[in-house]
DNA sequence: GTTTAGTTGCAACCGAGTCGCATCTAGGAA
DNA sequence: TTCCTAGATGCGACTCGGTTGCAACTAAAC
């Protein structure tokens, strides 16, 4: 398990790589079915440094396998979806209608959009979990995924 | 202006109705130019109860005025989302891809929606607010815009 | 009333995501 | 090891939310 911060507010870079064969290895656990193409779609789904699309994930997968479809691939998330092993983001559509993706870590955080220059970043808060212990208590709401997104500007962009 | 609870944690209804006119108003105040269509489309945005997709508010518009058509409300959306008098939501995707839109009000609110019944509700809470102040001080981070949706089991629903 | 920049309807278009179906295959049973 | 079948795949057609180019129209400044 990745280490990660666990009090404060710590600004984080961008997703981590995580141990490789990790989602192979829950698929398995669930008695999910593995098959080339799956596996080529999770590894690069493991190793991504950044937020993927549809489409970008398509393309990393098929230099593995280069049979890989589409639909295959919108299949596949689906799936993932479902398993809770990934979560899919907007990040404010900064970059067009379609939507993005990434491993689902111990820990929720906050994405942060910036409207001039499009840079992603990342952040880590308690606040964040206390927040949706509150909500689960005062609404009496039992959460199962959450998805906070900010849009402004960042620190270089402001300067201008 | 609606007065909105300023302190602790208050579930919240649905978004409430604005004086009639509000956004007329405004645009009027920033020197946007008032046409037919625009002003049936601000008018059924006003006077919504619940969150409205463009498919809706298109029909609810051309009750008002016969001649609106698709492409307007998509103009006068994005017109609105650019003055930021208006808020653009996913509702978790709990009804397909597209997005619904409610009138900015003086406080932003997280929205649940809940995985079985589909219900949309609201939370405003404090403690939203100081955590968007700390990603402001902690990120440099400037906000514009803010969005935290939650998907779960509404209270209803946990006890089946 | 004249003028014109801004807005509209229309129809064609785009891109993300879905689906039906014939084919293929992972992986359990014999 | 081979056989079998539920489940997965590729393909192509499709849906649907949203955008765009363009000629016609109109709000509002003069």
């Amino acid at each position: 398990m990745r280490p990660v911060a666990t009090t404060g507010a710590i600004p984080l870079p961008l997703p981590q790589t995580e141990i490789p064969g990790r989602l192979q290895a829950f698929c398995a656990e669930r008695g999910i079915r593995m098959t080339q193409q799956r596996r080529a779609i999770l590894s690069v789904m493991e190793m991504a440094k950044k937020h993927l699309d549809a489409a970008q994930l398509l393309r990393k997968a098929q230099r593995l396998d280069a049979s890989v479809d589409r639909s295959t691939v919108y299949r596949t998330l689906q799936l993932l979806k479902r398993q809770g092993l990934i979560d899919e983001l907007d990040l404010m559509h900064i970059h067009g209608e379609g939507h993005y993706y990434e491993r689902k870590l111990n820990r929720d955080h906050i994405h942060m959009a910036c409207l001039r220059c499009g840079k992603i970043s990342e952040f880590v808060s308690d606040m964040f979990e206390r927040l949706k212990r509150q909500v689960e208590s005062d609404c009496r709401f039992r959460i199962v995924v959450s998805r906070l997104e900010i849009g402004g500007y960042c620190n270089t962009c402001q300067k201008r």
